[in-house]
DNA sequence: TCAAATGTGTTACAGTTCGTTACAAACGCA
DNA sequence: TGCGTTTGTAACGAACTGTAACACATTTGA
């Protein structure tokens, strides 16, 4: 699943839309200080095993997280784009390798100025902790897609949340932007390249989806493709309040 | 995976025996302060949705974190054992039930006091975000596990890693207890309750494992079993060193 | 600039793995 | 003790993967 941008949090997602609002705007502040570096695409912005001493920024571009076993398999752990964070649940050393999908600005910030900054404006903590958090959740919904999902379910979770990362609505067509390749979905969703053209193709032949080249999709009826996706996001509206009453510290 | 006792940490993990130590020395006097709670099998300790008012510390027992989607599949996303922590990753709600495998008895402590606490003692701060990274680095490898093993290599992980709370070591046979049913199992690891059986007989008949009863499984062979497990955990001891020198505040 | 090489996506056919179904054994309770 | 429920295991079939081929897109090198 990709990490979520505040628009697609807006759909009764575990966040309120005000505290990510007021997060986005002062982390963002935060890397907006620091000088942005470009990768071109293939390239590493860090390696599993480096020292953890960084937090990533993606100012623009598409970065994959991903591991490889000592068999040479590999596990897309997730995708990253403009606004969100890399790097944030990791310590000691970075779990994952941080890959760009295209080419990509990134801003980067130590965890020891993190830190000091910290100090010096307190409500910054709060933001941080909320991406950790929301990654937490994140990882717990993608266990379940993985563990419960068959491929097609899988394959329709993925481009849902695809869409509402665009901003997608009940009833509406959404053009979706896809930069990586059908290997990382793959990796991504436990599946291989073929099953997944496979269940693109079926998705197409329903007229649900249509394919636009390799790198766009638009949902042409995206109820229909919710209702394929298993109910793995049937959050209750409960969470928006007790969310914005407990956010720690 | 379970979330892993210090012992078993002690095997390559990301995690520093030393920091852990005092982790749980501290943290356990923290909880050693609330007073016991006894729950029988079956029992949930909260509800997926409940206000995440509290922290829980397992202090007899076993229970099994999980979701339910909408459609009526279970997902278990984990099980936690004596001396681990509940709730830690969860905000405003939490994100899953916890129900009691066996007879348990747990400690709760609610967040705000664990903030005051935090106040008075600054050296806790470090020690929960450490669990918290501990946390997100299991489901990260339970997203490995998911999305790349095959059901056999899952059981045969599932097995290792229970071996390893157990302070497994090479060359001997180690006494697993496992509390849950198959189909706690099974739930947690993307399978059915007939895959995970044929998985252990199968390891029974190459005479890896022996099983005595439901719930006690002795690991004749660990090495021949870790390598049937797949490399999820194969980490650098690169991480050790920097993990020290790096924990966050 | 253009052709060759390489990479990526899709589809058909065949093979493998795991789910479904059926049944047996064990357990828990009145 | 008897019965209902739960748990475990084996045979058949569905779902997915693997292999191969082809089409198309992109990159590389002359």
């Amino acid at each position: 699943m990709y990490s979520s941008h505040l628009t697609s949090l807006a759909r009764g997602a575990a966040h309120p839309a005000f505290a990510l609002q007021s997060n986005e705007l002062t982390l963002e502040s935060l890397f907006a200080a620091q000088p942005a570096e470009r990768l071109p695409s293939g390239a590493a912005a860090f390696w599993e095993g480096d020292p953890a001493t960084h937090l990533l920024q993606v100012a623009e571009g598409c970065l994959r997280l991903y591991r490889v076993l000592g068999d040479g398999r590999r596990a897309v752990i997730g995708f990253r784009f403009v606004g969100e964070l890399i790097g944030i649940s990791c310590y000691g050393s970075y779990s994952y390798t941080a890959e760009a999908v295209t080419h990509v600005r990134i801003r980067r910030i130590t965890r020891t100025r993190l830190q000091a900054r910290e100090q010096e404006i307190p409500e910054i903590r709060p933001l941080v902790m909320a991406k950790m958090f929301q990654e937490m959740d994140a990882a717990q919904r993608h266990i379940i897609v993985l563990g419960q999902l068959g491929a097609e379910e899988r394959v329709a979770h993925f481009l849902v949340s695809a869409a509402m990362r665009m901003g997608g609505e009940q009833g509406e067509a959404v053009l979706i932007d896809l930069p990586m390749t059908r290997l990382d979905i793959a990796d991504y969703l436990g599946l291989t390249i073929e099953t997944v053209c496979r269940a693109m193709s079926k998705l197409k032949h329903h007229g649900i989806i249509a394919l636009d080249g390799r790198h766009s999709v638009t949902v042409l009826r995206l109820s229909d493709l919710r209702s394929m996706a298993g109910d793995v996001d049937d959050l209750s509206g409960f969470h928006d309040q007790c969310a914005l009453a407990q956010l720690p510290n």
